[in-house]
DNA sequence: CTGAAAGCGCTAACAC
DNA sequence: GTGTTAGCGCTTTCAG
């Protein structure tokens, strides 16, 4: 019953390098099922290995391993056991052919591998393997060319899904339509309001930087942020100005510096800024900024957060606990947007598509530059392990 | 001709969705070529499609599609019009049944997707791509159940080979041997010398840092660095006193600063270091102990570089070009790694293993924080477009 | 130069 | 309960 595998006695540590020397008959019906070993080639079983050892015909070793249809306990256990012994390894590539499933869903990046995808790929690899599907990478960088290149691979490999991320939550020009598989966008948004898309609401994101601000006992706050041609940077506003009404409180343009993402810009406009010392909160549209806005503070002798109180965006660990004083930030949370975005797709490969535009709440990870305690749910869980962290 | 595909006239979205409605012979042959569509179900075409199409055998199509065997070239270019024409996406899990190639490798990160890795996914998916191979992502963290299912996962997937990265140099305990495919580490090593790895020569890294704090003048240098267990923090400083050897000096280990690799303890051991006014130069083992170093010196009045210069490792240049002034960095060229790595793995699945560590040398970016032109070819090369920039 | 036939590893419909 | 049979889409002999 325990027979062992034929172990064959050519040396070598490749399947292709078998292929090479193999003669043609005979190997070749074994040519996917080379594995390397300390003693040489050892052939892979397969399920007609299972079913010859535990004396079951090829349908029921398959029914007994997938757990399907009815049969004798002791059946069953026999053939697991089978295989178990002779580490068998069902070939998924074999199996999705018949079932027309592939487990595999591609994950289409228009960004690299720059900031906001690494975190929410955790997300993502996470919820797939709650269905043992595997992630495909494809890095189309900004290039429409490499992008419909990668559709085709990903058809070709009949993936049963797709995620596509990208750097900005603008709507961006939708895929083709009749890809032969669902798609979700995620943090990126499609402008196809067919299509399915799961983003971040910056505008809760500054409503609650703003509101945090507020419950430090600012009064004249300040915003410092981006390019107004970014989506998020316009949301954040409405919502910045949607917590200062709730008080009563205005953010009109001209206390608003649009810029860069960068701690250069940030230090620049604070140093512009802060000519008026009547400023006493001032909401920063990243950390980058926050960092330079914090840096110039201190430079001015301005205390942080007893004069002046600072909020940044996207939690960004690294910088935000480095800066002096860390830095309370409005975080994305894009650990659990990966991963309910891939739970969407699954659910939309089982045929219960969600279209359009939905948006994710974002939290508060309060440090000391803006220490207001929050007394509700919004803050920050630290759900997100995949932050890079010191 | 141009015989149009059938178009089936049931309205949904999602092969699921029709597998569930659909009689059990009809449709069943077709289970894995429904396509979504405006006009609702169309079926993928196959390679009998295009073989009936063209009026020749499925074998002859085979051929034609591939380019293999020889026959009449009107013959092919019919083939190839029609595949063209009905869309005909081969599909590779079907071929790879029969090949006993997937063209798919893994990569296996026990680092999550923090700081090293991203920038080699670039470089591994580059060189993949010419291979027409795809990359599928496992994240094992730093479990090691996590990596004994994905080990499964990958087998099962049958993928040619896999590359496995890490959170540091140091060698790993090996994977299992008589995997049935070949490995090769990237960044991390295996401790078994018949492995394969590419990974950083951090004693050409610290070598290069301390020549060009030389190179600037300095003749008293110091280090602060990461945790002495780390392997890379012990090859920097080997390089380092190499080369100030070369010019009769030494780095004595009370010069040495041991502690995290974060901007606060980069802070603190300057802090505590500056009070010996005669130190002209600091190699700073990470960007992050560069920048913290780089604030305490700005904040004690020292001016970078004319009272002492500063090099630091890792070339982020989010950090790198924001710390005032910009700072010199040593850069590990992580996507050439990727790329290298994936390049030599393909060797290894065509059969030729490269086994042992192999190291690849660093480059210098050089920035004002330690100015001193570099004349030979070790300038850091912008081949890196994957770093997060900015 | 082309095609018929066999087979890759696995699943599923249907008899027995 | 279990086995027989017929595929999934593609490649590869090997005979014509």
């Amino acid at each position: 019953m325990s027979m062992p595998l034929a172990s064959i006695a050519i040396r070598c540590r490749t399947r292709q390098a078998v292929g090479l020397r193999s003669p043609p008959r005979f190997l070749n019906s074994l040519r996917n099922r080379f594995f390397n070993s300390l003693e040489g080639v050892v052939v892979a079983a397969t399920i007609r290995d299972i079913a010859r050892v535990a004396g079951v015909s090829v349908a029921t070793a398959s029914k007994g391993l997938n757990g399907k249809g009815r049969m004798r306990p002791e059946t069953r256990q026999r053939i697991l056991d089978v295989a178990r012994q002779l580490d068998f390894r069902p070939n998924r590539n074999a199996s999705s052919l018949t079932t027309g499933r592939t487990y595999t869903v591609g994950l289409l990046t228009r960004d690299g591998y720059g900031r906001f995808t690494p975190p929410l790929l955790g997300g993502v690899e996470d919820a797939l393997t709650v269905d043992t599907a595997s992630l495909l990478l494809c890095d189309a960088r900004r290039d429409a060319v490499r992008e419909r290149h990668y559709l085709d691979v990903l058809a070709a490999r009949r993936v049963d899904g797709l995620i596509v991320t990208g750097r900005a939550t603008d709507p961006a020009p939708p895929l083709p339509r009749s890809l032969p598989f669902p798609v979700l966008h995620a943090y990126t948004t499609s402008s196809d309001p067919e299509d399915s898309s799961l983003t971040v609401d910056d505008e809760h994101g500054g409503w609650l930087a703003a509101r945090q601000l507020l419950r430090q006992g600012c009064r004249r706050i300040v915003h410092i942020t981006g390019p107004a041609s970014v989506l998020a940077v316009r949301e954040r506003i409405a919502g910045a100005r949607r917590a200062l009404a709730e008080e009563g409180l205005e953010l009109p343009d001209h206390l608003i510096t649009y810029g860069a993402f960068t701690e250069r810009a940030g230090f620049a406009a604070a140093q512009r800024l802060l000519t008026d010392r009547t400023v006493d909160g001032i909401f920063c549209g990243s950390d980058q900024i926050g960092r330079g806005v914090a840096d110039a503070l201190g430079a001015l002798g301005i205390r942080i957060p007893q004069d002046v109180a600072l909020v940044g965006f996207d939690n960004w660990t690294l910088l935000a606990a480095a800066t002096r004083p860390p830095l309370c930030s409005v975080d994305m949370n894009l650990y659990r947007l990966g991963r309910l975005a891939a739970e969407s797709l699954l659910r939309a490969i089982d045929g219960h598509p969600e279209p359009g535009v939905r948006r994710l709440p974002c939290s508060l990870a309060v440090r000391a530059s803006c220490p207001a305690p929050v007394t509700d749910s919004t803050a920050w869980q630290d759900d997100n392990p995949l932050v890079p962290d010191a």
